[in-house]
DNA sequence: GGAATCCCCCAAAGCGCTTTGAACGAGGGG
DNA sequence: CCCCTCGTTCAAAGCGCTTTGGGGGATTCC
C-alpha cells in the first residue's frame, strides 16, 4: 500500500496525509489521530527510495570499512559497530558499510559523499595527514571522526584520552623502579600513536630520566608484529623489564614470546596493555592476567553515532569534541 | 549533473542517454561511445536514490546484524564481513547493516523485506526452527543462507562440513586412547550445534564405545561460559582428559580453567578446537599452541555475496548448497 | 454585513531515473 | 511505386514521496 491508495481510502489528499503521517503543523490534530491509526491498520510504511528522492536525504550513515584493517588489527570492530548500530537503530537509521582496500578508500568516499546513499559519514582512526578528512571538509560533507583529527578546529569527534593513559602508565611503570621501558605503538600516521608517543616522552621527561630508555616501536598492531617485536627486544643485552601494549592483541604477541623466552610475568617483566574492552576476549581471560586500562568502544561507537545524528539533524560541525576517560 | 543535463548537453533525449549508459542494444554504437565519452568527460554519476524508485532494485545487500550475539561471541564477524564486502564490491553493490537486538531481529528482517532497501538477505547461524527464513520464504524475498538452513530444499546455502570435523575430531582423540571426551557446544538451537554433536555421536558409535563417556554442554559460546564449564568438569573425579571446543574463544576459556588447576596440555589434558581461521587472533599465537581445525570465513563470506547476487541476477533459490572442507 | 484572519486541506509540480509506445527515415521486397 | 521491416531515436508516463502555492470555509473584528 501506498501514500496514494492510502490518502484514497482516507477520502483525503495525499498532502495531508504525508504531513499528518510526518508530523507537520497545518493538519488538525483529529485528522492526524484518523490518518495514523489508518496508517496503523493497513501496515503502510513509507518507501524509503521515494522519500530519498523526494527530500535528498538517505536517512543512512556511513560507514567506510577497511577489511584488511580491520580483519587482522581490529577485532573490536563489530563491538563498536553495535554502538553505532544501537543508537542509529533507535533513530531508525540505516547503516551503509562502504566495502573498500586501502588503496581505494578515498575513492570510496568520494562516491558515498557524492552518491547521497548517506547524509553523514563517521570515519575512525585518523591519521596525521588524513586525505578523507581534507576531502570531505572540501566537498563539505557531513562527518565525524572516532579519533583524534589532526586539525579539530570544525571538526566534530570523540576521543578517548591516549595521552594522559600513556603518560600515567608510564609514569606508574617508572614509579615501580623501571628503567629501561618498551613502548610498542601503532603506526607512526596515526594520530592515537602520536599521542600516545608524547604520553610517555613526557612521563619519562618528568621523572628526570634520559629519554633514551624508551624503545619505542612503531607498528601494525597484529599479534605476530609484536610477538617478533618482542622478542627481538628481550633477547638483546639490555632487555626491557617492563612493555607498554597498544592493544590487546600486541600483549598476546608478547606474552607468547615471553613464554618462549621462559621469562616469567610479571616475575621477569611486567606487561601493561591499553586498548577497549573487548567482551570477546576479556582481558581476565588472558593467563596470565594482563594490567589493562580499559574503555568502551561500544559506548564510544555508540556516542559517535550519536554525534552523526546530530550533524544531521543541522548541528554546526565541531560542535562537539569529547575527550572520555 | 543529472540525466536531463547531459541529454542536453549531447541534444539527445534522456532516453538514448540512459540505454547508452545502461547497455541497451536499441542504440548504436557511434552514440553510446559518444555518450559514455560525455559522461566521463562530466563525471556524471546517476542518482542511486532515483534509479532505485524507477527499477525497485536496491543495489544493495542487506546484512542483518544482532549485535548482543556477535560481540559477544563471534569476534569472526568483521571477518566475514569482510569477506561479503569484497565481492560486494566489485559489483558495486552497498552493504546494509540493519542492526537488531535479538528480541526485535524477526521485526527487522520484515522491515528490510518489505522496504525494498536491498535486493537480497544474508542470513547466518540458522536455528532448528528458524522464524525468520520462514518470514522471508513467505514474503518471497530473496535470501541465502550462512550454515545449514533446517529444512534445505529450495534454499541457497553456504555450509562447512560440521558434522564430519566433529566426528574426525572425536575419532582422532579416541585413537589416542582417550575415552572421557567433553564436547563444548553452542546452543542446542542452533543447525551447527546439532550437526557437531551428531559426529561427535556417530564416532563414538563407530568405536563401539558407551555414549555416556561422551559429556557435552550446549551454551552460548563464550570465553566465561567456557571456562565455568570446564572448570566445573575437569574438577569432578571423572574428569574428561580431552576437550572438544567449538570455538577459539571456548578453548581461551578452557585454557584458563585448566592452568589454573595446575593441568598441563597436552600432557593432562588434550584441547581441540574447530572455528574458522581467526587472523586476528591467529590460532598459533597462543600458548600452549592449540590443535585446530580451521577454515577460512573470509573467504566463507565472499562466497555467500557471491551467492547473493546471483540470486539478485535471478538465480533460482536452492540453486546452491556447498560444504565445504 | 463585509472584510480580514486563521485553519485545514488540496492540486500539482517536482526529485532523477527507467521504460513503454510511437515516430521517423532508410533500405528491401513485391 | 508502395508497403513493410529494421534500426535509431524520442516524448511522455510512471516510480512514491515531499512541498509549494493556493483556495475555501469558518471565525473574528470593525
Amino acid at each position: 500500500m501506498n501514500l496514494k491508495e492510502l490518502a484514497a481510502e482516507l477520502r483525503l489528499s495525499q498532502t495531508t496525509v504525508s504531513r499528518a503521517l510526518n508530523g507537520y503543523p497545518e493538519v488538525s490534530e483529529k485528522t492526524r489521530e484518523i490518518v495514523l491509526a489508518a496508517a496503523q491498520r493497513f501496515g503502510y510504511r513509507p518507501s524509503p527510495a521515494a522519500r530519498r528522492l523526494a527530500t535528498g536525504r538517505a536517512h543512512a550513515l556511513g560507514v567506510v570499512f577497511n577489511a584488511e584493517r580491520n580483519a587482522f588489527m581490529d577485532p573490536l570492530f563489530v563491538e563498536y559497530l553495535a554502538g553505532v548500530a544501537e543508537t542509529s537503530a533507535k533513530e531508525g537509521f540505516d547503516i551503509l558499510i562502504s566495502p573498500s582496500t586501502p588503496r581505494d578508500e578515498i575513492v570510496s568516499f568520494g562516491r558515498l559523499a557524492r552518491d547521497g546513499t548517506v547524509d553523514v559519514i563517521i570515519l575512525s582512526a585518523p591519521q596525521v595527514t588524513d586525505a578523507r578528512i581534507a576531502l570531505l571538509s572540501e566537498l563539505e560533507f557531513p562527518f565525524v571522526v572516532h579519533g583524534r583529527p589532526p586539525e579539530p578546529a570544525g571538526v566534530s569527534y570523540i576521543d578517548i584520552d591516549n595521552f594522559g593513559a600513556f603518560q600515567q602508565a608510564t609514569s606508574f611503570l617508572i614509579q615501580l623502579g623501571h628503567r629501561r621501558i618498551m613502548l610498542m605503538n601503532g603506526e607512526e600516521h596515526f594520530t592515537f600513536a602520536q599521542d600516545r608517543s608524547r604520553g610517555a616522552a613526557v612521563a619519562f621527561a618528568a621523572a628526570g630520566l634520559p629519554e633514551g630508555l624508551l624503545e619505542e616501536h612503531f607498528m601494525p598492531m597484529t599479534a605476530e608484529n609484536a610477538y617478533r617485536c618482542a622478542r627481538q627486544a628481550l633477547e638483546s643485552d639490555a632487555r626491557p623489564t617492563a612493555i607498554l601494549c597498544g592493544s590487546i592483541l600486541v600483549a598476546l604477541g608478547v606474552l607468547r614470546a615471553a613464554a618462549e623466552l621462559g621469562l616469567e610475568v610479571p616475575r621477569d617483566l611486567s606487561i601493561v596493555a591499553h586498548d577497549d574492552e573487548m567482551p570477546a576476549f576479556p582481558a581476565d581471560q588472558f593467563h596470565p592476567q594482563l594490567t589493562t586500562t580499559r574503555s568502551s568502544i561500544r559506548a564510544a561507537g555508540a556516542r559517535v553515532a550519536e554525534m552523526a545524528l546530530a550533524r544531521v539533524a543541522g548541528q554546526k560541525p565541531g560542535a562537539v569534541a569529547e575527550v572520555c576517560n
